[in-house]
RNA sequence: GGGCCCGUAGCUCAGCUCGGUAGAGCAGGCGGCUCUUAACCGCAAGGUCAGGGGUUCGAAUCCCCUCGGGCCCGCCA
């Protein structure tokens, strides 16, 4: 065996010797396992010292820690439930058993138990063990028992050992599944499919990011992977499918830092025939929803519970420039040339380069001065035109377009739009991004406009960063929190 | 792109400031123990100190390079 080590060598001797008794190390299934769930539950009925033996359960899972007593035995069993406590004890086993028991039997193995439920005179919830069963052998010992995996590296690279050391790691992943769930049970109720559109395109389009380039052989040709959703969803609206989302992984090549991944999950959905206002609306019930389930979830986690009080008392409203006024005391903002703007960014901190449109430079200063005041749930509404091309103006606000970000914990949560359905406006802004980037794999999107051009239903859309939406729910400090294998180097 | 920090046994960590033959706990081995829960007690074992180079009588420790990682700042609408 390659790389063995010598607690290695140690468990395979193990293992053989199972399989020179007659004994298979590996077997296909245990049936009628329940979870260990269950004998807690039916532990419950009984006080210390006392044992169930009319009803014996069936559990299976990973052994954690080990505690021998000589002819008494402890051990710990985990399962996706929870644990529960393993007795064994020669009196049930007979000498023979249990000798070899604990004599084969290593922390991380799987393990198959029947027994009785029964508590510890000291009240700890058991099964007394009337029989075992080795269901798969760990040939690896596990990480340590009380610090388990500690290396930021190995967490990540080897997602499987941080799952098996961490019950909180794996209870933030579980919660991650079920809120993504809950997310679809939202915009399933509201009338809206869920479709999937292509991850392989001859152009990446619909935001404006760093693609992935690979090559198909097929066509001979190189082909980009999605950096968004947008443009194939909007072509649904087009074709008649009036309410359409999709939740699915976009590619983006830069940096991976505490909240940006290369690789993220994104959800957008468009709503034909309803604007901004709508939307806001269904924005505000799904994250009254996912706080409250959240909170179900991780029971333990302080801000599950700080998210189900802030959703539960709603989303504050501002209004982009009036806030942004309001924080940094300036004034005038939409009046203001762009040799201006730049020099207050400037004078905020940004470093973003000179040429930029006026629409960065007051990106730049709500960043500074408005984003990290937005600790509670917070819609911002109705940005200047200048800092969003693809959104709708707006009906009321001169300069302004029909637009709301959210805030949570004074980051940026999703991002919503009355969008913009006029073919020939929508031609003219792709081609004033492309001369300001002049670079070919920002080529647009011909045939998105072509789709326009047949008509595209007033609609409004939203994109809702999953990752970011399960950091702030679950108080998770970084995205590598969230994301079950983040892109690594190779070793 | 800039700065700071980390890499020692399968795992968790000391040792590095101030150079002198590598330390502990967990896990594993052997022995003991019939209510522990980070069980406990005793004995023995376990190392390419990330890799390479340099300084030195002598390097885990000082210097240089490389690899991998972390944090902060910047950039990424």
């Amino acid at each position: 065996m390659q790389d063995e080590t010598p607690l290695e060598r140690e468990r395979r001797a193990k293992v053989a010797r199972w399989r020179s008794e007659g004994r298979e190390p590996f077997p296909w299934s245990f049936p009628g396992r329940v979870s260990t769930e269950v004998v807690r539950t039916a532990c419950a009925r009984l006080r210390p010292g006392e044992s169930d033996s009319a009803h014996p359960l069936r559990v299976a899972g990973r052994l954690r820690a080990v505690r021998v007593h000589g002819r008494t035995a402890f051990a710990d069993l985990d399962d996706l439930a929870g644990s529960i406590q393993l007795f064994l004890r020669v009196d049930e086993l007979g000498e023979a058993a249990y000798g070899s028991w604990l004599a084969d039997l290593d922390p991380g193995d799987i393990v198959g138990a029947e027994g009785a439920p029964s508590v510890s005179r000291r009240g700890e919830p058991s099964l007394l063990v009337g029989s075992l069963t080795l269901l798969a052998k760990a040939v690896s010992p596990p990480p340590e028992k009380f610090h388990g995996l500690q290396d930021p590296e190995e967490r990540i690279r080897r997602r499987y050992l941080d799952l098996i050391a961490s019950p909180e790691s794996r209870a933030r992943f579980r919660a991650r599944s079920l809120l993504v769930r809950e997310v679809r049970a939202h915009f399933d109720a509201a009338g809206f499919l869920e479709f999937e559109t292509p991850v392989l395109l001859p152009v990446a389009s619909g935001a404006a990011a760093q693609p992935f380039v690979t090559h198909s052989n097929y066509l001979d040709e190189d082909v980009q992977l999605r950096i968004a959703l947008e443009l194939h969803l909007k072509r649904l609206l087009v074709g008649g499918l009036e309410r359409v989302y999709e939740i699915g992984r976009v590619f983006r090549n830069e940096d991976l830092d505490s909240t940006h991944s290369p690789e993220f999950t994104m959800l957008e959905a468009y709503w034909a025939y309803a604007d901004y206002r709508d939307m806001r609306s269904l924005v505000e019930g799904l994250y009254a929803r996912l706080a409250r389930r959240t909170e179900e979830l991780l029971p333990d986690v302080p801000a599950a519970k700080e998210a189900a009080r802030a959703f539960e008392a709603g989303f504050a409203t501002v209004d982009f420039v009036e806030e942004l006024e309001r924080q940094s005391g300036l004034s005038g903002l939409l009046e203001r040339s762009r040799e201006d703007l730049r020099a207050l960014a400037r004078a905020a901190g940004s470093t973003v380069p000179d040429d930029s449109p006026s629409g960065v430079f007051l990106d730049k200063l709500f960043e500074h001065y408005v984003e990290p005041t937005l600790t509670a749930p917070t819609f911002v509404l109705d940005h200047p035109m200048a800092t969003t091309p693809l959104a709708k103006r707006h009906r009321d606000k001169p300069g302004r377009v029909e637009r709301f970000e959210f805030f949570y914990r004074g980051f940026e949560l999703g991002n919503a739009y009355t969008e913009l359905n006029d073919p020939d406006e929508q031609e003219r802004r792709f081609r004033e991004q492309l001369s300001q980037r002049g670079e070919d794999h920002y080529a647009y999107d011909a045939d998105f406009v072509r789709a326009l051009r047949y008509g595209l239903p007033p609609n409004t859309g939203i994109g809702i960063g999953i990752d970011r939406m399960a950091i702030a729910l679950t108080g998770a400090a970084s995205i590598k929190d969230v994301i079950l294998f983040p892109l690594v180097r190779a070793k």
